[in-house]
DNA sequence: GTCTATAAGAAGATAGAC
DNA sequence: GTCTATCTTCTTATAGAC
């Protein structure tokens, strides 16, 4: 990996950690491997390096067009999925996909980072809301939408569905963000979140 | 209001807005209308405001004994009124609780302060976990299994019933937090959440 | 308790050799 | 591209007069 590359990578961890003014220069160039003043012929000062990792965050962003977004790419054919699958397959599949949004290494970091820097910059709070409110609840409307037109689900009120399933999985991740420990509790709720979801709503088996 | 008073609420509003690191104990001092040396003669140093913060913090959340309270003070007495009020009633008051939450001066910056500093002092994550997470859920919990006792409201699992009760609240209070220009549309949602959970978990209007 | 002056020490960034 | 040496600036905190 080169040097540009990994001080970016490096300075991603440090700030999730400890925050922007909290990293110092000399932290970074640390872990890394060399001298601060080394690392000014990659980047012209700190300020480059947050805003390279915010850069390189919506890359990724829009390859993956959005969070939990089950399948990842089309809706469409997630409600194809969904639509065969049994109560149990799918609470595996939630819970699967709750431990890679909590778990995966760029995941975690830049989302930890999001959470203490979102008050410093507008623009940071933006795009938190947008990968973790109104992507996941567009997508996931659009989702249960479908399930409900097929009279798999029913409901009056998409949106309020949608925000009652999302809801409880967001709060957890943001538990399990601020106390890891407690991520095993938090499976055993969202477990029971989805089957009690599924009842209310009533998925046919 | 004494000095040693207004130095910690002024530090209060600049610390919920730039966090710790980001303020200078002369920003502190200027609000106040004293010069930075004169502020030591008031606390030891820089980070004895911050303590006495969370120590005032703490003090005024275990007289209020947790947030969402509802009525605020006893569950018992509380599931009583609910059970008379009409829905319309029961919306106008969950919203009256969220505007008050999202808007108290004092609550507010508290929860931005926490927001962004819950990740350098593991005692903070728990002091925010305590009073969004596990004493809401508790005393919700608490009252709306009163309510299921009573048969006016319907489930298998009241944890999860609390869950999504609240789980919504809390999301939109976070979105309002980074977005306030959100809050109407928040308001909308809020409204349809508590209709429909009614309409779920089987209130008799 | 408040001030001015100032010490002490970070931390960001540059210069210039290799 | 990396280093050592150094500059500059900013920030906390103290000293001591009033």
């Amino acid at each position: 990996m080169n040097t540009k590359q990994r001080i970016m990578d490096e300075a991603l961890t440090l700030f999730s950690e400890k925050g922007y003014a909290n990293v110092f220069v000399g932290d970074i160039a640390e872990r890394v491997g060399i001298k601060a003043p080394s690392l000014y012929k990659h980047y012209k000062n700190k300020q480059a390096i947050f805003d390279a990792i915010i850069e390189e965050m919506n890359r990724r962003f829009e390859e993956k067009a959005g969070m939990l977004h089950i399948a990842g790419n089309d809706a469409r054919k997630d409600a194809v999925i969904y639509q065969d699958m049994s109560e149990e397959s799918m609470i595996q599949l939630g819970i699967s996909l709750f431990k890679y949004y909590l778990h995966d290494d760029y995941t975690k970091r830049f989302r930890k980072m999001l959470t203490i820097e979102q008050f410093h910059d507008k623009e940071l709070a933006s795009v938190y809301m947008k990968q973790y409110y109104d992507d996941p609840l567009s997508y996931q409307g659009m989702l249960l939408g479908m399930l409900v037109a097929q009279g798999i689900l029913q409901t009056e009120n998409v949106q309020v569905m949608t925000l009652h399933f999302y809801a409880p999985i967001y709060m957890l991740l943001t538990v399990c963000d601020r106390e890891p420990e407690r991520e095993e509790e938090a499976i055993q709720i969202l477990t029971a979140h989805f089957r009690q979801f599924d009842r209310i709503y009533g998925r046919t088996k």
